[in-house]
DNA sequence: GATAGTTTCATACAAGTGTTTGAATTGCAA
DNA sequence: TTGCAATTCAAACACTTGTATGAAACTATC
């Protein structure tokens, strides 16, 4: 109770080491080097390995979401229960986007480790996750008072593909980077932002009802 | 060399272990179960478990490759050199999500497995998997064709969307379909392409040069 | 049908994992 | 200071992993 020294020394240590490298191939003995403390530590703590990835993850979990509802109400108070779809993607996907990408120095911990346990899906973690659905709703619920005439089916496919560009592009960043020798400029974030919530929005507000099908291709 | 029986029983085991259930949670013991074969004989065909999956994602990742290389290459020879761009990028996505999505008996383990391999990244995989560049390199190349007007980094962006839409729909179609009760129809395949290909073609399209900032929330 | 080469098998090995243990150390209250 | 609980520590434990071994079984050639 004194200390918890140790304890938050551990966390901040596998937090990072997990950010970086991935579940797979962190080990207890890896943490607690990093963290200079014992092996035995962790477990006296933490119970297992399990129950602190689970606890690490648990923590970020709220923490994000917490922001993520913090931007979407405030967007909302402010357009008098309704904001502009723009505006609602943005407070979505920015958050994740600008933790994980831009500068080295600025990325933050908590970022890179939740888009590892969005990735790895580890047992203790794959537990806990359905949580993250309802708080998913809760934006499915501003998109669909922000384009009422929109069809349930459709808001989540946009949901889900403004998740999908946001995800895949901190994933692959260095790919991409690669790819277009270095043309498309991964540090720029508010770019990135720009041109993932335009695309989603195009997907949510093209063409009524469904334009979707493209001339003879879809067709086929 | 007469009975290459037990060789190609454990590439068709592993490979299905490994579209099912990852990488990381697989052992050799699983597989040589799965392929009714003695432990060893893993080690003696393929020299090591590295090599064993090294060969598995080569094999695939050509077949793969080739696959799309034909869809694009039919396309672009029937228009004289220039394919619509729906039609590339269905060639890009399309064999993939039908591989993947649909009806449980007719995924193909070859596509699972491809997935996974996206994914999890180990590291005999990390090593080869540069060749992937080359391979989406001539797909940007016939988007480019399709889109002289485009600039690469658009083209680029493009690209990186329509895969991040439909490996991630892949990755998540569980959550979809559970957030949006039932409502995305993951089993409808071609209308999965469909939508992907339309919302990539719209990113690539939409308003001239930067018409991408929608109103003001981009400025912001 | 004997023999040489290939393939299978049971078993053992070395290394790494998370976890447990019990003694040593620390820090704080009486 | 004394005493007691909380914490740290080195060491060992039980288990799983991929790999190696050497004998046995098989296959095909002469």
């Amino acid at each position: 109770m004194a200390s918890d020294h140790t304890r938050s020394a551990i966390l901040a240590a596998a937090e990072r080491l997990y950010a970086d490298r991935g579940f797979g191939d962190v080990t207890l003995r890896d943490i607690v080097a990093e963290a200079n403390v014992n092996l035995a530590a962790v477990n006296y703590h933490f119970g297992s390995k399990d129950e602190l990835i689970a606890e690490l993850f648990v923590t970020r979990s709220i923490a994000t979401n917490r922001e993520r509802l913090r931007e979407l109400k405030a967007a909302e108070e402010q357009g008098g229960g309704h904001a502009p779809i723009e505006v609602i993607l943005r407070a979505l996907v920015g958050p994740t986007l600008r933790g994980c990408l831009g500068p080295e120095n600025q990325r933050s911990t908590a970022a890179r480790f939740m888009i590892r346990a969005s990735i790895e899906s580890v047992p203790p973690i794959r537990r806990i996750k359905n949580r993250e659905i309802d708080h998913l709703r809760k934006f499915a619920g501003a998109m669909r008072r922000a384009l009422p005439e929109r069809s349930d089916v459709d808001i989540y496919w946009g949901l889900n593909f403004a998740l999908a560009m946001a995800h895949h592009t901190i994933r692959e960043s260095e790919r991409l980077t690669k790819l277009s020798e270095g043309k498309c400029d991964l540090d720029d974030v508010e770019d990135v932002v720009a041109r993932v919530v335009s695309v989603a929005t195009m997907a949510l507000t093209a063409g009524r009802a469904e334009a979707k099908a493209p001339s003879r291709v879809a067709a086929r």
